[in-house]
This record gives structure tokens, sequence and C-alpha cells, in this order.
DNA sequence: ATTATGATCGTCT
DNA sequence: GACGATCATAATG
């Protein structure tokens, strides 16, 4: 069933996040095609940047859908949302991975001559020229766009990495199989293996 | 191959 | 003053 980009936005993060996979994102010089993402929740999500409600920052998340969030990771590496939610709540997808497939050239330069040109939230961001000037912007009418793309791969659903809380919600979707998912699983865990249903 | 550690800064307590 | 939705590098099996 084809959705537009906008009634796919418009749901909660976690549905329409396993949506995106597949979608093409690109500036003037680079194109994404993503293939790993992860789903944050509004004021009811710990996990998430909205959790205390709207500050001065992640005022954007609580803004119209197709629009994005751009956040400062470990003050260093810029990483990219989609903003995403009903009307009424926040909510955001973080592009945590994807695979370069125009503009390879530029991208090679922007990370600086690195192998794993958009392999994780950070390199993505950095592949793509994304910064704070970015944040707030529309993606379907700025320098950045979104272009929604039907997948018929298998997906694949898992916790969310990095995060601290709520490491229980599987709401990590990934291309199974693909390449280019970002390789970091937080291997000390104590419980809860994240292994794959399939 | 995996595991540990340093870098670096905006935002909130 | 602490803490991250991280990544690159160094050390080690």
């Amino acid at each position: 069933m084809p959705l537009d980009l906008h009634e796919l936005l418009a749901q909660q993060a976690p549905l329409a996040a396993p949506a995106l996979l597949g979608s093409v994102i690109r500036d003037g010089d680079v194109a994404v095609r993503i293939v790993e993402v992860e789903a944050y929740g509004g004021p009811d999500d710990p996990a998430s940047h909205a959790f205390r409600g709207p500050g001065q920052k992640n005022a954007v998340m609580f803004g119209p859908p197709g629009h994005a969030y751009v956040y400062l990771s470990y003050g260093m590496h810029w990483c990219l949302n989609v903003v995403c939610h009903p009307e009424g709540s926040g909510g955001g997808i973080l592009l945590r991975a994807g695979e370069v497939i125009e503009g390879r050239e530029v991208a090679l330069a922007r990370r600086g001559g690195h192998r794993d040109l958009a392999r994780g939230p950070g390199r993505l961001g950095q592949a793509l020229a994304v910064t704070m000037a970015d944040s707030g912007a529309d993606l379907g009418a700025g320098r950045l766009r979104l272009e929604l793309t039907r997948t018929s791969a298998p997906v694949a659903s898992g916790p969310r990495v990095g995060v601290s809380r709520a490491a229980d919600v599987a709401w990590r979707f990934w291309i199974e199989g693909d390449p280019y998912v970002s390789p970091y699983r937080r291997s000390s865990r104590a419980s809860a293996p994240p292994r794959v249903p399939r």
C-alpha cells in the first residue's frame, strides 16, 4: 500500500520508521539510501529528546512532521532526524545508517577519506554535510530532500543503540542482511540479548 | 576479531 | 559540573 510521505509521517514514530527504510535522503551532491532507523517518541518516551517537553532546541520535534531535527552528539557529531508524529504529540526518526548511491566522491571527501561513508548516525550526518543550520528545515523543499521509496526487502527490529533508558523497546529497524547497517552493538548487555526473530 | 579509551560541547541540573 | 540517540584509534585475543 503506497503511502505518501505526508500521510506516513503523520503516524507514531515506531509505525512510520520501518516504512522509511529504502527511501533516499539527499542534498545537492550526495544521495543516501536509508537502511537503518530508530524511532523516538514524545514526552512519554524516556529515551527521547522530547522527554521533558519542548525546549529551545528540541521544539522542532513538536513542530510540523516532515521537517529535520538535528542535534549534536557527544560534542562532535551532527545527527539527522525526521520529525514525525500525529497532531499534538512529539516524535522523530533518527536516520542511523545508509548506502551512498550518488556523489560518492563528495561524500568521501567530506568523510576525510574514510571507508564507512554513512554507516552510523554521525557518519551519515557528515556525509550529507548536516549542521545545526538544517534543523527545522522542510525536508520536502530545502537543501535536504527526503524521497519516499518502497522496498520489498525484509525488515528486522531490535533494541535501540546507545540509549540508556527504555532499552527494552525494539524501536530500531533495519534492512535485514544489508552490509551498510551500522555495526555498533553494545556488547556489555548483561540481559536481553539482541537476538532477531526471523 | 573484540574491547577499552580519548575527544569535545550544548543543554540541563 | 555532569552527562550524552558517537566515532576513531589503540591495545589485545
